[in-house]
This record gives C-alpha cells, sequence and structure tokens, in this order.
DNA sequence: CATGAATGAGAGTTCATTCAT
DNA sequence: TATGAATGAACTCTCATTCAT
C-alpha cells in the first residue's frame, strides 16, 4: 500500500488521458455528487479502464483535489485581470465593481453544478476546506493590493476588502441561481454596488 | 419504495421512537456527513433496532428530511423574537443588529459541525436544497415584516434586507470559524454592523 | 474502520453460523490455500450470504485464524491422553512411541491438505506463525511433563524430547506422504523407534 | 496460455536479462511471499520492463519454478563436497557430522527468509511440491553413496540416511531461528550429534 | 526485441434494506 | 410491534497479462 506508485504521465497521451481524468470525472463529481460518482463511471467518461485512474491518481478523492487545483480557480475566481490595467478611483469604481460582478456571474454561469458541489465537499472534506481556506483570503489578498495600489488606504482594509469579497459573492450567487421569486436582482444588485462603493470610499 | 407503508405512529411510545430517531439520527449525520452514517449507528444512537426505523422511515434520506424540519430552523435561524418585543428605530438599529449578530452566532457556534453538513448537502440533494430555498426567503420576509412594522419603508425592502440576511450570515460564519489569521473579526463585526444601518436607513 | 463492530452470536442459529463460516472456511483454505480461497466461495460453502460473514470476523484473514484456533490443536496434536493413564517405563518405552506415532500418523491422514497449508503458512503469515510457535514449545513441555512424571530424569531433558518431537513430525510426515518409493517405512519407523528410545534412556 | 510462445533467449544480453528476472524476482518471492510480490516489482527489480518478463516465461508462477530450479539446491543442500576428499569412519564420524551441521547452518543463515517461503510453498504448490520431492531424495541418495563408499553398510541405510538428513533439517532450523528461549541449542546439537552417531555406527 | 501504458476481471469489504422470528 | 440477523448488490482498488508503439 505505502509502495503504490503513482505514474507522472511524461508521454503526450498519456498526459493527456490523466487530463481527461480529472476533467470528466470532476464533471461528474460535480454533477452527481462525489459519493454517487464511482470510479467506472469517472474512468468511462474518460474513456479509459479503472485500472488506469489508479496509475494517475492514489484514490477516488485524489481525483477530486486534482480537480479542485485544476478548475476551482476558474470556476471561483474568474480572471479580473481586466482591473490590472486601468486606474481605479472614486469616479470609475462604482463601474469596475459592477464589471467584476458581471465577470463574476458570467463564470457562475458557466459551470452552475460545479460551484454547487464544489462548495458542498467544502464542508465534508478537510482537503478540499483547506484548498478553499487558502484560496479565499488569497482572493482577498489580491484584491487588498490592488485597492493599495491604487490609493485606497485605511487601517482596517483587509477586513473591509473580505466583506466586500463576501458581498460579491453572495450577489453572483443569487443573480445566478435566482433563487427568489419575489426579488428584483437588478434592483439587488444596484444596491450591493453602492453598498460596496460605501464600504471602500467612506473613510470617517 | 412507492408501495412502502411507513407506518404513523400514535401509540406515545412509538412516537417518541419515532422523535429519537430524528434526533439521534440527525445528530449523527450532522457531526459524520450524510454518506459516513450508517443506519446501524442510527438506530443504535436512537436505542432501537435496524428494523424499526424502517417502519417509521421510507429510507435514510427520511431520516434526513424529517431532522432537517425538524431542527433546522433552531439551527439556522436562531431565535430573534426579543425584537418582537422591542421598537426598533434609527438610534437603537446598530444595537439590536449586533444583538441579532451575536444571537446568530451563538447559535452557530452550539452546532458547529451541523451547520456546516447541511449546508453542504443543500447542494448535493435535491430535497434539502429545496428545502433551504424555502427556508431563506422566510427568513428574509420576516425580517421585512419586522422592519415595517417599526417604520422601515422605502421600495427596495426586500431586497436590501436580503442582502442584510447575507452580510449576517457572512460575518457568522467568519466569526465561528475564525478562518483566516489575518483579519481582525471585531473590527470586521464593526463594519459590518455600520454598513448594515447605512443599507437600512439611508434612502436617497 | 475502527468502529467495525464484530458481532459475537449469541442465539444457538447464530453461533451454529460462525462455526459453520469456520469450519467450510477454514477446510476451503487448507484445500485449495489461503490466497486461492474467496469470501464469497467461503460463505457459499457455509451457506451464509457474503455479508454475513463479516458480522462475524474482520477480515478474511480472522477466518483463517479462528479455523486455527478451533482445529490445528486436533490436527497436529493428537489426542495422547491415553499415556497419562499408563505407567512408563523401559519395557512399555517403544511400544508407547509405536502407539504415539500411530496416532499422529493418524491424525495426519485425517487431515493431509490441512496440514500441508497449515504449515504452509506458518512461514507468510507472522500471526500463524506466532500461533505455531507457541503451540509447539507447549506439546513439548507436556512430553516433558509426562516423561518427569515417570521418572525419566535428566538434565537436558527439554532438548532431548524436543528431539524426539522432531523426530516423530518428521516419520509422521513420511509414512503420510510417503514421498519417496524408494524408501521402506516400515523399517524407517523402526529406526526411530529405536532411537528415540536410545534418546529417552541412555542417560551416560 | 499452452499456445502462448516463451521465447528461448540466445543473445548473450537476453540470457543475461532472464537470469536477472529468475534472480531478483526470485529474491522478492522469498522476501515477501509469492503472493505479496507482482509482476511490477520483479520486473522493476530486475530492471527490465514488465512486458518482457512474458517474453521469458509463461506466467508468474514460472519465475517462482524457475527460481527454485536455479537457488533451491544451494539454499536447502549447501555444499558439502568436502567430506567427498576425505575419509569418513568411525572416528571422525561425529566431528565430520558437526562440520555437516555448521555447513548447513552457515547456509540458513544466509537466506533465512528464502528458506521460509519456499518451504511454505512446498504446501500449496504442486509442481514446488514435486520439485523438492526430488530434490530431498536426491540429497539422501548423495548421502548414501558417501556412506557406502566408507564402507558404512547395512540393510537399511536408505532408511537411516533419510532420518539423518531430517535430524540435520530440523537442529539447523532450532539453531538458525532459535525459535524457543527454554531450549540450550549447544545442548541439543550434541545429542543429535551423537545420535546420528548412533544411527549410523550401531548395527545389531 | 523492448517498453510500460492499458486492460478488465476479480478481490475484499460495506451497508441500505428485508424478513424470519 | 420489535428485533437484529441476513441479504446481496455495489463499491473501491489490485494486478496478471496484453498490446500499441
Amino acid at each position: 500500500m505505502a509502495d503504490n506508485i503513482v505514474r507522472e504521465p511524461i508521454q503526450k497521451r498519456s498526459i493527456e488521458k490523466k487530463e481527461k481524468i480529472i476533467k470528466y470525472g470532476f464533471d461528474l463529481i460535480c454533477e452527481k455528487g462525489y459519493y454517487n460518482t464511482n470510479t467506472a463511471e469517472i474512468a468511462k467518461a474518460a474513456g479509459v479502464s479503472t485500472g488506469i485512474v489508479y496509475s494517475y491518481f492514489n484514490d477516488k478523492h485524489d481525483i477530486l483535489l486534482e480537480g479542485l487545483r485544476r478548475y476551482a480557480n476558474s470556476i471561483f475566481y474568474p480572471s479580473i485581470d481586466f482591473i490590472n490595467d486601468i486606474t481605479i478611483n472614486k469616479q470609475n469604481l462604482s463601474d469596475i465593481i459592477r464589471k467584476v460582478i458581471s465577470q463574476f456571474v458570467k463564470n457562475h454561469k458557466l459551470s452552475q453544478s460545479a460551484h454547487e458541489e464544489i462548495t458542498a465537499m467544502t464542508h465534508s472534506d478537510k482537503d478540499v476546506a483547506e484548498f478553499f481556506h487558502e484560496n479565499e483570503i488569497e482572493m482577498t489578498n489580491v484584491l487588498v493590493e490592488l485597492l493599495k495600489k491604487n490609493d485606497f488606504y485605511y487601517n482596517d482594509i483587509v477586513e473591509r476588502t473580505h466583506i466586500v469579497v463576501g458581498l460579491i459573492d453572495n450577489i453572483c450567487h443569487e443573480v445566478v441561481y435566482h433563487k427568489h421569486k419575489d426579488i428584483n436582482y437588478d434592483t439587488m444588485t444596484d444596491i450591493v454596488v453602492n453598498e460596496i462603493v460605501h464600504i471602500l470610499t467612506k473613510t470617517d
């Protein structure tokens, strides 16, 4: 058991195969849930035999983790690189926040079920939880740096940013899944944007 | 499964038995996770035989759902009845929000793992998801009524309240699990309280 | 895994069932080898389902060990109680040795394959090895006590007896399996008997 | 399997490769047991690919058998050639027996685990059993010839020698593995030597 | 000749559910 | 009603063997 060697594929075709297992396996897990997806299905979806799965991964759990490493970033923290190239100031802040939110929403829509399931696993799986733990704070830190670069200074910048990240996450969730029919999500987005501006500008 | 006859216990002892299965079963599920808890354990914890479980429930999944119906409210939406008896106004709003948050935090702390696990299942289980969907909007509606009763009026009151609920939920989570060492949670709470006051009072 | 509870059957039918698993499982293992016998076969042979096997045993290995505890003694160290009731002396020693050998041979013949396989496992399985280790020295000790009770005294009685046990074991093996066509086993037995007498009587 | 064509390596490098598979494969099997050694490990230990193994051997079992043929003799029946060059007589018999035993012990020590495992397989594997069957009698026959050459004559020489071989085997096992703490192995060896002398000299 | 990736049958084990008592 | 022994399908993972390169 301890001797179990996990091959690191070198040849192009092998790398592709491993990649396929991660991609299709992770897809299935996201769709149906970790416990409702078995290794045979993963192998079949990836177009390989069950045996080969265990050449590239220690176990089923490994596939999940690799999937996270590969795809979670793009699912959860979509590219907001466009901000780096522009200047943020109190005038355009509101527009930029709107852009960020719409970028997040776009990404969420790309992989609804993925997002759902992954969030779920955060709670029951130690490794998954740790993964997200690190990612979350990273996201906050990136934004903090961004703000500082654009002369947004205050003592509690980390806390403020963290709240902002939470607000963005919430609104995205709501907009994407449109859970509540009584809520006008355009209005809600407007309020959230205003609130974020308020948080990031009011320094009394 | 559809033909399965689930007895509705009439005798007092039977009702107690069913309650015990729900209580202890749900406890275990919250602690260890749905898939990591087996029916034998549930039966044992409830002090009944494995067979009797299937007299009261269609299947394991049923226990989870009944548990949710019974206990989720108290776990997720703690008693904020104290608000009903007092008058909310712009002066005491900040204090009341603080009280609500601390009440929520207290509840979270009382059942950390339960909260975690149940949230997890929201994503992988259709019935669980639906259950929470309904509960969430209900919570928002209760708060909306509360605000209205205290003369907080604006067109977008539902949306504002929903954002507030989200903010409260986030800050509770953060405080309870103290995930990020670089964040000062007292500061963060202060900002959140201010922000909620801002959302609920600024009507321009 | 750690929580795995192995039921200890109380009801008569359950005890019988456990006993059957041990008996038929051990039989199969002796016949076909441990690695060539699977749990499904064991269950089938015992007339039970595969699941029930794991109610009574931690794992397959457990069945083997229980089998050893139940049956190894009778296979390896047959009843030589008849010696206890008579007096051994230099006159009848040779006859008694002959009787002991024939008793051993009889036992060996009753369960040839069992004997073979079990011996095999002595070498590859730590628990099995330990089991036999303890049994072997016990056998020697029993004989030592027997000799002492009958006034066979010398300093090196343990060593002598141990050699005798080895000789008996060897001759039994030879007689039972009749391995070599060029050897006259009656003659060989005669020589061994003489030799044992020699070992146990010559005290110069 | 019967149709499988097993190449007989002609080129020097191929022969070396086959030898390596036998050597290192057999080593592993002896160390860890047949069922606990897989072909991948064998190939790796031999420095070849898994595929090539099946060019030289029908199956895994074949490697074991070849290993036995190559190495068992040296493991089980160590060189006692030195006897051929000297004269055995009743005077030096005891010394020579002692030398033989010490030679055997020395060899046993060289490959404890090998000896253990191979003995184990004798019982569960038909081919292995047969192999040893033949080897054993061969050993006896060699000794018989040796004795005859040195004027040790009696009708039952084969049987006597066979018993002697058994005694030597037993004492070696005991000395090498020192299984029983209550036994003085020097004393035991002395007795065994005396006994062997007795067997080979007393012709009444 | 040689490689090592790939296969897939089959292993041990678990557990939701049933059913004889 | 209640028990808990019994079921057996389904799971994860292994490995002797094959085969495309």
